[in-house]
Order: C-alpha cells, then structure tokens, then sequence
RNA sequence: CUACAAACCCGAGCUAUCGAGUUAUGAGCGAUCAUGAUUAGGAAAGUCCGGACAGCAUAGAGCAACCUACCGGCGAAUAACCGGCUUCAAGUUUACUUGAAAGAGAAAGUGCCGCAGAAAAUAACUACUCCCGAUCUAUCGGGAGAAAAGGUGAAAAUGUGAGGUAAGAGCUCACAGCAGUUGGUGGUAACAUCAGCAGCGGGUAAACCUUGGGUGCUGUAAUGCCACGUAUAGAGCCGUUUUAAGAGCUGCUCGCUCAAGGCUCAGGGUAGGCAGCAACAGGUAAACAGUAAUGUUUAUCGCAGAUAAAUGAUAGUUUAGAAACAGAAUCCGGCUUAUGAGGUUUGUAGAUUU
RNA sequence: GGUCCGGUGGCCGAGUGGCUAGGCAGAGCUCUGCAAAAGCUUCCACAGCGGUUCGAAUCCGCUCUGGACCU
C-alpha cells in the first residue's frame, strides 16, 4: 500500500486487532484496488530511534506476513472483499525473526475472525 | 618478542531454497509474466566549511551586516587539504621529539582589568634628600629635587652589576632581553642571521574597533511541465492612467524600473504523474613527476536511484571469529563525531639472542 | 530535506567576564493546647568536553539534548 489517500483513510475510520507485539489496522474499503489485499508495514520512530533499527524490524515484518499470508487470501478471494492492511510494530525493543514468524499466524486467524464478524452484522 | 603512541588498510566470502527495488530483452490488449544484469557506507551521520546545478535579480551608489587574516603549494573551490615559518605547551637526550595555534594591528582611538595594593597606567600619595623659617629640640610649616623605596597581585614602567649624586634616576657604562628601522648574506616567501642607528610608553581585539581581502538572495520539497478539482465563491481594506495602491533591486536610504488591480480573513478543492535523477572536478590498477596534498599517461569498469520509501529470511560452509558503529534521498571535495576483531608502517621503552 | 533558537537546584526564573539573585517545593527550629499562616536557619545548580583570558554561566569551537519555522 502506497497511496496517502488511503493511508489517511485507513487510520481515520479503521478498526485493528492486536497480537503483542504486532497491531494490525484494518478496513474493507470499496475502492477500485489492483489486489484484493493491500499491506504495509511500520514502526515508530519515538521507540526506535534508529533507522537501522526501524528498517530491521520493517524487513522481518514483511518477511514475516510473505511466509504466512496466504490464508488471508484465501479468506478474502473466497468472500470477494478488498482490504487494506497496516502493520504496526508496538513493542520498544528488537525482536528476533522467531517470535514473529509464530506470533503473524495467530494475527492472521484473528484479523479473519473480525472480518467475518463484520459482514455477519452488515448483512 | 612484548607494551604504548601515531598514521593507514579492512569493514566478510561462497553455496542452496524462498522473496523485494531498478533496468535490458522477449511475451501479452492490459494487470503482469519469463530470462539476464544490478542493488547500500567509511562514516550514507553531524551540517561545520567549500563548490557544482537551479530559480529570482542584474542600474547603480552609499551605509549597515556577516565572513576572513604568517608564507608557499595544490585544486572547480575552501580559514579547514599538503609542506614550511614563527610562537606556545609537554617530555627528555638541551636541541631534538610530539602536540596545539581564530598566527594582521595594543606605538590610531575608546572601554575594561573584581579582591588585594600607595598606584592597574598623562601618573598621584606616603616615605626620601637639600635649603629656609618656627619653636616645646624633634617635630611642624614652606620651597626645591627626584621617580630608585612601598610586597599586593595574574600583571608594577626591561633585568643584574658598577659608576655617579645632597638623595636619586638608562643619567652613564658592561652584559642580557624586547620590539622598530637601514643595509648585507641565505631563502620564491613567511623568516633566519650579521652589522649600524635611534629607542624601551602593562594586559585584553574568541571587548568595541582599525587596516587589508571577500560576500546579490534562496535552496533539488530548488525549478519546469502535464492532469484532476472548487463556491459562476463570501467578508473587510487600499487603489485605478497628470497625482498613483502596490511590486522589484531580498537589511536600510537615495535613485531607477514596472504597474490596474492588490492585500488580509474565513471557507472550499487537491495532495496524482513526468522531467530534474544518476556519465563524470567518475571508480579501480600500474607507471612516472613531486617531501606531500596532488597531477600526468596507459589499461580497464559502468557502479543504488526509492517515494509509507527496495537491498531481506533460513540452512550449510570457509575462518581464530562474524560480532562494532550504523541505512543513500540532487551530486561532489574537505573537516568533525561514532566504531568490532585483525593487519601494515614508523617512533619510544623493556626483555632475549648473536 | 533545509533554516534557526535554547539548555542555570526537585520546579519556575534573573544574571552582557570577577563569591550564581529571587520565588515555590523539601528538612529543621520558633510561634500554638494542636495545626495553618508567619518568621528564622539550612539543603540542593551553570548539559558535557576543549580553547581564549590572570579569571568563563557569560566569549569561541566540537559533542549531547530539547524546541520552533519553511515545505
């Protein structure tokens, strides 16, 4: 996700669901979209003062949610919906590779969860 | 060989699997896909200097402001790079080593120098010497001399010795120190050294200042272009061709030029794309010139280019070890700061062997 | 990305080169039957390093840190 319009729109009116130490903001938008998901990734730079260190952790996220996405497609093709997606990394120190590649899974499950609930009380 | 100091080098390589950015070629209407190439630093950092490049201005003059200050070299440029000179500090071997320097002018002027001290800068005061007068006979008053004595301070009118005198004084002499000036010698020069002349009136210019030199202002989010969009839109103030509101010369004044719309507030819209933007003060290697910075020649290479912002994850292996500081955002040169393990060179000290 | 400004006790804040004011807060004492108020005493500071100077919070340089503005 790169576009600024969305961004603005995806912290305004979005929800999120956390697993320490990752939140993730979500919205279901109706905008006309490439993919069917769209993701980011971000740190604050008030906890890491570092780019190094923020870059670091941008990188593990990104691998992370590669390794592990593909039961949110599956999920989203299925239900035919368009979602943004904004990782936030919440914790002040640096983790390691291990601890996200288990904790991204369990993120995931969760975000689906929220979305079906979502379209239940919709309809 | 060990320790210390300084300068410099390096800042992991390879294989496999799965990915990301850029780009070339091919395929596809297109989204995209396939194959190949390539993808972070020595500091990318701080922004302390200097440039390139771009925009505005180019009609200047004066004032102000700011920067700078030994000499030579280098270079696109620099107070910051290289070499030298001088001064200072430390160390010892006392003439060397290392380090530092914002290193023009205090004899153009103004200011400041707390406390202490007689006095912090035309010299005054106390005390000193001589003469005269008075008297209570060791004091007082007046005149003259003189700037040596006053012990305090960071700093006290160049220091020591001798002569000289009523007492004294660079008043005179010897030696030493300091800065000025003239000439000789060496050096491109700063400067060094020798001789003569006339001197010796603290410090502070990282206080104001004076003198010499320099600076137009702003910065790639600059700047140019394309697309989309709004309230056919509100309020207030100033002005409209002889006068002129206002704008430009970017701090001010004069002067000059342009000028029919301009300024402020409130609200609304957009926040997309292209160029700038990656081929040059280029990198690497060797040779040559130079003490060095640097330059020349030859060969060779094409070497990040994003925009919520790529350069990653896992495993194995090489190695004594893979750990430090740390992430490009227009580019380049210098400086400063952070930094792991190891290596090279030079110097000093110690030990051992010959 | 660029351009600037600041840092003085626990807090606020003065200080244009000569022992770092003042207020609030803290501690102790006085006052009171006990407290409050008041009074007295006391404690705790120049962001760090280096330079200029006889002497630096002040002047200069570097570092650290906080903030503002342009966009």
């Amino acid at each position: 996700m790169k576009s600024r319009k969305l961004m603005d729109q995806l912290f305004t009116v979005g929800k999120s669901v956390s697993v320490f130490p990752v939140k993730a903001m979500f919205n279901e938008t109706d905008a006309v979209l490439d993919f069917p998901v769209k993701v980011g990734v971000g740190v604050s730079s008030r906890n890491f003062k570092k780019a190094v260190d923020r870059n670091r952790i941008k990188r593990l996220l990104r691998e992370a949610y590669r390794l592990n996405k593909q039961p949110l497609l599956d999920f989203v093709n299925a239900n035919n919906k368009k979602v943004i997606v904004f990782f936030l990394f919440i914790d002040k120190t640096l983790p390691d590779f291990e601890t996200l590649q288990n904790k991204i899974p369990l993120l995931i499950d969760k975000l689906i969860k929220q979305l079906n609930e979502n379209s239940a009380t919709n309809n």
